[in-house]
DNA sequence: GGGGCATTTTGGAGCGCTACAATTTAGCAC
DNA sequence: GTGCTAAATTGTAGCGCTCCAAAATGCCCC
């Protein structure tokens, strides 16, 4: 009745060996190097795989060849849209080379990410780029060239460091509010890695300066955090003109406050973000924001693994990625 | 002099077997149903296990017994959030039964649709969701069971179909304009399957109370769409007092035009979404929207792909997820 | 203590592919 | 045709696991 054949199993390569007379070997051999087979049989097993709609099995090839021409990406939550830029830079480098990128996030709050890289373990990934809090677990040995994106308490013995320079990316920040004049700066900030060093950064700069600064530290980096560090700070210090926000999603939740408080960004207070995301770049958000161009910690990353891939005993390298400032409406002068 | 030592082979459970001084298959035996081997012998293949390290390789067992508990998830697009709750809906029917949920995204523009599902499918996945437009070649035939989930222009054959009931959800949107008194409504809609049924049901019930409905239609259904279509409403229709946007994107798009032209939300003009993600939750955007809880549609299709995991000859089913209409600030009465 | 039964454990074949050595075929010069 | 080398093709042995029939062990009751 159903025009699906449930039953029918899939083809093998002795399927299409079978079909295109020759012999099993000689059909995985145009799988991997067709240019080493001659054109006559070479024909005949394309089309006898297309014929049966063959689709090697890449349990059978992994297990095999002991790889998978496939990486692990590991991030802890798949709304944090930064990884997009991340993958994005990953795939330019890799896609072409035959390499296929696999994510797994580690479910926020869960603590997971053992699991998560467990997962990507098990299925025989030929490398690991980590982007997210490694557990104490995992520092402690590789089974697989690793790299780490973006800061991090812990980096795992063995594994490569390629990470946005967030105290940098601070300083920029710093640089452009204090170059448009303002003396009355406050910050929001996490408690992360990435934020310690955003901060320290900023702070360096600021203090270069002679401006005092005022710090609401928050635990998380959520627009949710961002609401209740600007409330406070703006509770302190309401004559605070201009706040950087860790990232852009906290810069939102300053935006709440500010719109609950009647005061109108930039007229009455600049706010630059970080991370020059989707929100940032959002024609009615429009922040001004620092770029820490995953895009490039991606491609920088699959370099990496590659070589690593090449040769597992290659000494571990740390690698920082320069920010950029992306200016944007929510920064201007401070009223006179 | 590394601490990681890179030549050693990972281990199998022919290691755990000669550790723990038992036989290779009740080694497997342990991995499988721990419950029917003697208590002794479990844990001295328990603590071999994690003295060694050992973790099972996806790729044999997958070869060995033809399943993988994984089932693959086919998105568009990693930055379209709404996946993100269909993800969880799916992941808490099926993590405690072992399932593992492998997403791919289609890369959009790239007509990559077809090459991430082989990708999936050459994963072995036991199942697959649809959450992104087929090609017209992965429309004739499923090699496993297979959930379509959301509006699509075409359902491959044996499919099962779960989707919100975007038709209902635009009725939802309009009685909700119309009970607060709006009579100049307009309506941003895009060109997919998901907006046509939305655009449908709007129009029904608007027209259904008498009252006329101006609609812009556009291509996609990004930010950068709302505005364009804001734009054009708004230069047409500059006494419209509500928008529908056929999501949440497109209604920030057309905060952008309002914003621009000095109209006040929800005072000059209300605006409803649809989707209820992460954008409308925002507290500082905080959208009145239509909730079609892709959640609930996870679940639905986990249950689904597990009935037919089961059996794979039962009917094919189409199922519909009644949509929530989910109040926030922007909507209002219109101004007298 | 032995027979009968359930429970626990083991041996061995095989999943679909790759790797590599061995074999066949082709190509060329004489 | 012969002899030689290079290119094309094949056979065979696994990769790490599961599955299932067969063997070993444990347990109870007469």
């Amino acid at each position: 009745m159903s025009a699906t054949s449930p039953k029918t199993r899939r083809p093998t390569i002795y399927d299409v060996a079978k079909l295109a007379g020759v012999s099993p070997s000689l059909v995985s051999l145009v799988l991997q190097s067709p240019e080493r087979v001659g054109d006559k049989r070479r024909q005949a097993v394309q089309s006898a795989m297309s014929e049966l709609g063959y689709r090697p099995s890449r349990a059978a090839t992994t297990l095999a060849s002991n790889r998978t021409k496939s990486i692990g990406l590991l991030i802890d939550d798949y709304r944090n849209l930064w990884f997009v830029d991340l993958l994005r830079g990953m795939e330019s480098v890799l896609s072409e080379l035959g390499y296929h990128v696999t994510l797994a996030d580690s479910q926020p709050g869960e603590n997971r990410i053992k699991e998560a890289a467990d997962g990507l373990l098990a299925m025989h990934v030929d490398a690991l780029v980590i982007a997210a809090e490694p557990s104490d677990s995992m520092l402690a040995r590789t089974w697989v060239p690793t790299v780490v994106a973006g800061w991090r308490k812990g980096v795992p013995v063995g594994a490569d460091l390629i990470t946005n320079d967030d105290d940098g990316g601070g300083g920029v920040a710093a640089d452009h509010l204090l170059g448009l004049g303002h003396t009355r700066i406050g910050h929001l900030s996490g408690s992360d890695g990435a934020s310690a060093h955003r901060r320290a950064g900023f702070r360096r700069q600021i203090q270069a300066a002679g401006v005092e600064l005022l710090i609401a530290e928050s635990k998380g980096t959520s627009e949710e955090d961002g609401y209740a560090a600007a409330s406070w700070l703006l509770d302190h210090h309401p004559d605070t003109t201009a706040i950087f926000a860790a990232n852009d999603t906290m810069a939102v939740g300053a935006f709440a406050v500010l719109k609950a408080r009647g005061l109108r960004v930039p007229g009455d207070i600049s706010v630059i973000g970080y991370d020059n995301s989707p929100l940032a770049k959002s024609r009615y958000l429009d922040i001004t924001s620092v770029d820490n161009r995953s895009d490039v910690v991606g491609i920088n990353a699959a370099h990496r693994l590659l070589a690593r891939i090449e040769d597992p005993a290659i000494k571990p390298e740390r690698t920082l990625i320069d920010p950029v400032l992306v200016l944007r409406s929510t920064t201007a002068r401070p009223a006179p």
